[in-house]
DNA sequence: GGTAGGATGGGCT
DNA sequence: GCCCATCCTACCC
């Protein structure tokens, strides 16, 4: 299935939100496998306790710090990977997560990475759920997400939706800003409010 | 429909 | 040693 030209490095050099903003609609593409982004959430740079960022470059954290529009995967509760896209200029962090993913093609590859989902809007609804469908790995951490394998997409055909803006999920420290954005009444969304 | 508890290991104090 | 940007299963309405 074709999709739209590669989003380019400039859409990654500005704030989290207005990326996390931005890349709702857009596709998500691995290979054969992908997805629209129907959820996202913008984890800023200094002075945001939730991000992984806030407490500087450390081994782990470098890659948010690093050139926009590359990936950073990280591994959480032992067994899960999660991709955030890097936004902003290199020298300062900020990143967007996402969160879920609509599949819309390869999706005999992504059930079969998926075996625990009963239905089709299970496959990709939550940040872990959407790495394993695509089959994207700790391997992809600082990947260049403007070329190779890996790539976000312009849609084919531009569709209208209202973005909802929501308190970030599953965070503790700075857990009232409204920073998770979703596509209105979309039902591929992760299944928490 | 709902939720409680467990899996499982890296990162950082 | 404690904390996690999670998911799944079992069990209970």
């Amino acid at each position: 299935m074709a999709f739209g030209p590669i989003l380019p490095r400039s859409f990654y050099c500005r704030s989290a939100p207005d990326v996390a903003r931005e890349l709702l609609g857009k596709v998500l593409v691995h290979g054969r496998a992908a997805g629209i982004i129907v959820e996202s959430e913008a984890y800023l740079g200094a002075g945001d306790q939730a991000a992984h960022s806030a407490r500087g470059v450390t081994p782990r954290t470098g890659v948010i710090f690093g050139p926009p529009g590359h990936a950073y995967v990280y591994f959480i509760y032992g067994m899960y990977e999660c991709l955030n896209l890097v936004c902003e200029p290199a020298g300062t962090a900020g990143c967007v997560l996402i969160r879920a993913l609509e599949p819309v093609a390869g999706l005999d590859l992504m059930r079969s990475r998926r075996p625990a989902a009963r239905k089709d809007e299970e496959i990709a609804s939550g940040p872990a759920k959407l790495t394993l469908a695509l089959g994207i790995t700790r391997a992809h951490n600082g990947a260049d997400v403007t070329r190779g394998k890996l790539v976000v997409r312009e849609a084919l055909r531009p569709v209208s939706f209202e973005i909802e803006a929501t308190p970030r999920i599953g965070i503790s420290q700075a857990a009232e800003l409204p920073l998770r954005f979703l596509i209105r009444g979309n039902r591929f969304v992760s299944g928490k409010r």
